[in-house]
DNA sequence: GATATGAGTGAGTAAGCAATCACACACAAG
DNA sequence: CTTGTGTGTGATTGCTTACTCACTCATATC
C-alpha cells in the first residue's frame, strides 16, 4: 500500500506523513502488548509493525534490531511505573496518607489493571541473564524505582528492601492470577492484611 | 546413524538399547539448561535431543509436544526445589537452627549456584499469563512450597508470606546479578542482614 | 525360527522469522 | 521547477522452527 495522500489538492494546512517521534511512539505503544503476551522471542516484528500501522521494513528503519525495540519497551514500562509511584505519593503528600502503603496499593493497581507493564517486566527479568542490553535496563530499572522509593517514603534499608520483595511477590501472584485461586496458598499470600506496610 | 549395536554379538548381557524412561529422564536433564538460558519460545528441540543424544524425531515420541515437556521441565525444577528445602529443615531440625532462616538461606544458595532452576521459573512467571498450562504448573510449584514451609517452619500467614516475597526478591536480584552492581540500591537490596527472618 | 512390540532414525514439510534492498512519494527551500 | 531530505513500502532473502512419516533395528515370547 501507498502512503495515504489527500484525494485533490495536497495542501499545506493537511500532512499527510507523520514524524519519525510519532511513529516511533506509535511502535513504542503496539510493541508493548505484543511483547507482554508472547515476550521477546516470539513477539514477531510484522505483528507489531502491523498494530502501529506501517510497513515492517519502517519499523527496522525507526529501531535498527529487535533488541533495541525490546529495551525501549523495558524503559517505557518503567516510565509508566514511575509515574504511577509519584502520582501515588504526591497524592498521600496531599492527603497525608502512609507513602508507602499508598505506593504499594498504587503498585498493586497498576499491575492489576494494565498487565502489560507487568509481563514486560517478567519477561525482561528472565531473558536478562543472557542479553545485556535487557540486564542493564532491568538495573537501571531497580536504580531508579530505589531511590524514588527512597525519596518519597524515607524508610530505612530494611523497610525499603521489604517493599520492593513484596512488589516482586506481587508480580508474580498477579501473573499466575492467584486471586482466582481457591486454596489456603493462594488465599494467605493474596491477603492484603499480611503486608510488610500494612499491619 | 543407526542405533549403535555390538560388533560382534549382541548377548543378553549388553543392552544397546535404554529404555523409554531412561531417555525421558534424559531429556529432561538436557532440557532443563537449554529452556533456561533461551526461555521457552527460543529453545530449539534440535538442541535439546542433541544434547540428550537421541534424535528430535524420539523426543517428539516421548514429549508429544514442546510444551509437554516444558511443564515437565517446570515439574522438575519444582521438585529440586521441594529437595533442597526438605534437605535444608532437616538440618536446621538436627541441629536446632531455625528452619527458615536455613531454608532460606538455602535456597540463596540453591538459586545462586543452579541458575537453570531459577531462570526455567522465571521464564514459566512470564510465560504462565498466556499459557495455562505452565500457569497450572507454577501454581502447583506454590502449593508445594507453601505446605512444606508452613509443615516445617510453623509460621505465620504473615512470616510466610515475608518469606515467600524475599525469595521472589532473590530470585530477580540473582537474576540481573546484582550483588555484582556497586550501587547504593544493590548493596541495600543483596544485603542479607536485611531480610525478614534474618535481623 | 516366527512374530509382535518397542526403541530409534533420516529425511523431509510447511510455516514463520529478522533483516535487507531498491525504490516511490511527500514536503520544504532555493 | 528542481533539488535534497525524510517518510514510507513491496518484495525478497536466507535461515530456523515444531512436527511428521516411512522406515530400520533390537528385544522378548512363543
Amino acid at each position: 500500500m501507498v502512503p495515504p495522500s489527500a484525494t485533490s489538492t495536497p495542501t499545506r494546512a493537511t500532512r499527510t506523513l507523520s514524524t519519525a517521534e510519532e511513529r516511533r511512539e506509535a511502535i513504542l505503544t503496539a510493541a508493548m502488548p505484543v511483547f507482554a503476551e508472547k515476550g521477546y522471542h516470539a513477539a514477531p516484528t510484522t505483528e507489531i509493525a502491523k498494530g502501529a500501522g506501517i510497513s515492517q521494513a519502517y519499523l527496522f528503519r525507526l529501531f535498527p534490531t529487535k533488541e533495541q525495540l525490546f529495551t525501549a519497551v523495558i524503559e517505557r514500562s518503567r516510565e509508566r511505573m514511575i509515574e504511577t509511584f509519584t502520582e501515588a505519593a504526591d497524592r498521600a503528600e496531599a492527603e497525608g496518607l502512609d507513602p508507602t502503603e499508598q505506593m504499594g496499593i498504587a503498585y498493586a493497581d497498576l499491575v492489576g489493571s494494565d498487565r502489560d507493564v507487568l509481563l514486560v517486566q517478567l519477561h525482561a527479568h528472565a531473558i536478562s541473564a543472557y542479553m545485556p542490553a535487557a540486564r542493564e535496563a532491568m538495573r537501571n530499572c531497580f536504580a531508579a524505582l530505589y531511590s524514588l522509593a527512597e525519596e518519597r517514603t524515607g524508610g530505612s534499608p530494611e523497610e525499603l528492601k521489604a517493599w520492593f520483595a513484596e512488589g516482586m511477590l506481587i508480580n508474580v501472584l498477579t501473573a499466575i492470577n492467584a486471586e482466582q485461586v481457591d486454596q489456603p496458598w493462594a488465599r494467605s499470600l493474596t491477603d492484603i492484611e499480611g503486608d510488610c506496610f500494612n499491619q
